[in-house]
DNA sequence: TTATTAAATCGCAATATTACGATAAATGTT
DNA sequence: AACATTTATCGTAATATTGCGATTTAATAA
């Protein structure tokens, strides 16, 4: 095993999971941040923030890129990855949709 | 290596990506739209939903329990598990003070 | 063309996750 | 006490993730 039984859920539950996966790691959390700081940056400058290797950060980048959070485009040489604007505005619909329940929801055990 | 390298990302970071992390799993999205659906309920009529094992219910179970998104109270023979509320509420802001930035971020690139 | 720079990809090792059956622990019932 | 029921835990197997160095690819510069 090790293999998520994708099959055996919806489609919107997949979906929300997978956001929620790729928000899943410190790293991925501080490349997002730097983002929203810069608003846009060049692959190099996320790869001399962070403590982590050039090739590592790539991987990071392109998990964020899977899932469609940000984007990223040739400008020359290097690459300008920044937050995929749309997708968040759909990501974040979907998760209040449950933590909104969530918070109005009384702890009654 | 497989391992996270927790120690060189902040505190905040490190327990945001823990509760993305979390729900970053389609079964424990299925979980805790059970539980704000039902309000609470028995581990095993979460089992009866779900198209896993008991045993691995109980897992997913006990890593939302880790991260304090639920909570289990014993009563009799089994066990109740609900939202833990206050839990939601701090992780809802702390998420939300992310996204809001996200989705006003424009896309320059 | 030949270098130089930037980023992605490959190959690998270590660890983590997912899932299940079997077993254990705890409670309630007869 | 003996049994049934419910849930957690253990052991195990398969796959996924994390991370890095080395290499490749692509674009510019000399």
């Amino acid at each position: 095993m090790g293999t998520t039984k994708s099959d055996k859920f919806t489609e919107q539950q997949n979906e929300l999971a997978n956001l929620f996966k790729a928000l899943g790691h410190p790293a991925r959390i501080a490349i997002i941040q730097t983002l929203l700081k810069r608003q846009a940056c060049v692959c190099g400058d996320i790869v001399e923030d962070l403590p982590l290797s050039q090739s590592t950060i790539s991987q990071h980048l392109a998990e964020l890129k899977k899932v469609g959070l940000i984007k990223g485009t040739i400008t020359g040489p290097s690459v300008c990855y920044c937050i995929n604007e749309s997708v968040w505005v759909k990501a974040k619909s979907e998760m209040d949709k449950m933590m909104a329940i969530a918070v109005k929801t009384p702890s009654i055990c």
